[in-house]
DNA sequence: AGTATATAAACATCTGACGTTTTAATATTT
DNA sequence: AAATATTAAAACGTCAGATGTTTATATACT
């Protein structure tokens, strides 16, 4: 009983009944917000209060504003990077062990790649192997690599079909990279990683659910294993 | 080669600055920036572009703005409603289906489960013995409910340890309930969900981690069920 | 037809004034 | 002396209006 009755700032108030028309439809993508003027005018509130509002629901996603004629404040669907982004900066707070990373994607890869084996097309597998590929000949490169591998992992999850599944996997494999290391890559580990992704690739390619997520499992394993022993061997991540 | 030479908005520009002092470990959770005239002098920038970027580092997370002498800005970690709310934003426009959130749930809860089933405590069994009490007890009271339950499955996420995985539970518990249903339980739902939890229970009292993966399986499984039931009968949400 | 120029709509920024909240110090009363 | 009321100051909150910048479109000029 008796909730809080302390008025907010405007500009949250705003905030607040902007991302409400969205939510109930009655904004949609795509959308023109009246200009700044307007607004303020309908809102009975200054410019500077409403512009506080825009730039809250821009860091949101929500908007996006455009300078110049026939520009202003766009609706627009919150999007992977949006979403990815703000999902690290609370991972950034925990701080989660490798080990913790680990285990959650040991929980969904393998069951992903499983998958996978059942549903992959043609065109999914010529995708991969020309993935597989140029990781082959990228296996110095530590930028390109690390993309590479990233894209090898985010296109399986996409053959689930499932976008909770690929949000998920793409988010994690972000955090861990910026969080715990710049990926030093060693000759080791890039060789070690092209061998698993064969591996898994030798399983989809025979559509063999029970391999793929065995490989699979065995890959994030191996990976974890190197990703710790690097941390302990030379670089302390916790000053 | 060659970057965009665009000059940014100064707000974007000082999000950018802050954001990244915090993420650096130069600030840290607690630390409270100097005050709107300083940091404007600072930056050389108005107060009202500072202000600005506040409201964007607020609705991220990162920030606290506090009004009142020895108010200011105070830097904060980027906390789990925040998230999960970014998190929402986000899967509200992917809007996906049931299914889809049913088997990153199976992925990862009876996982949770099994590994549950080996760590519980007393303490943990204690709290789930209760809540499971609660449960039988408020078995038509929907919203409680639905509190109910969600702090049964997040109890046992907690048992692992890791709050990535905890994390990723609660948002699409959270998400589920708030795009799908407004979760009219009728009786036979909650009876359902009731006995799922108790046979939950059961294998983790006996620490049977096998039981314990199997219970959490076939209870999202049949949830899953009831829930497109639901839908295809009378709640068509897609307007 | 193609290119330059002008115009207008809309956002971006700054200034300075005034209001509100909150804390802490001080004065007053009991 | 303790409790209460008053006051002051620091910091955020809001507003109005002037001025600058961007961008698309219309217009004029090759």
């Amino acid at each position: 009983m008796f909730k809080t009755a302390k008025t907010k700032r405007i500009s949250t108030n705003i905030v607040d009944q902007i991302r409400e028309a969205i939510l109930s439809g009655e904004l949609k993508p795509g959308d023109r917000l009246p200009s700044e003027k307007e607004l303020s005018k309908k809102f009975e509130v200054s410019k500077a209060s409403l512009r506080e509002a825009f730039r809250a629901l821009e860091a949101l996603g929500f908007l996006k504003i455009r300078q110049g004629m026939s520009g202003g404040a766009f609706v627009r669907e919150v999007d992977l990077t949006t979403a990815r982004n703000n999902m690290f900066n609370y991972i950034f707070f925990q701080n989660p062990s490798i080990q913790e990373f680990t285990q959650l994607t040991s929980f969904i890869e393998p069951a992903t790649a499983e998958i996978a084996a059942r549903n992959i097309t043609p065109e999914d597998l010529d995708d991969l192997e020309e993935n597989l590929e140029m990781t082959r000949k990228a296996q110095h490169k530590s930028a390109f690599y690390y993309e590479l591998d990233t894209y090898f992992h985010h296109r399986i999850a996409e053959i689930t079909g499932n976008r909770l599944v690929c949000f998920v996997i793409d988010s994690l494999k972000n955090a861990i990279v910026n969080i715990k290391l710049e990926l030093e890559l060693d000759n080791d580990f890039s060789v070690r990683v092209f061998k698993a992704h064969e591996r898994i690739m030798d399983a989809l390619r025979s559509r063999d659910p029970d391999s793929a997520r065995k490989a699979m499992l065995q890959h994030i394993q191996e990976v974890d294993q190197m990703m710790v022993t690097y941390c302990d061997a030379d670089a302390p991540f916790e000053p």
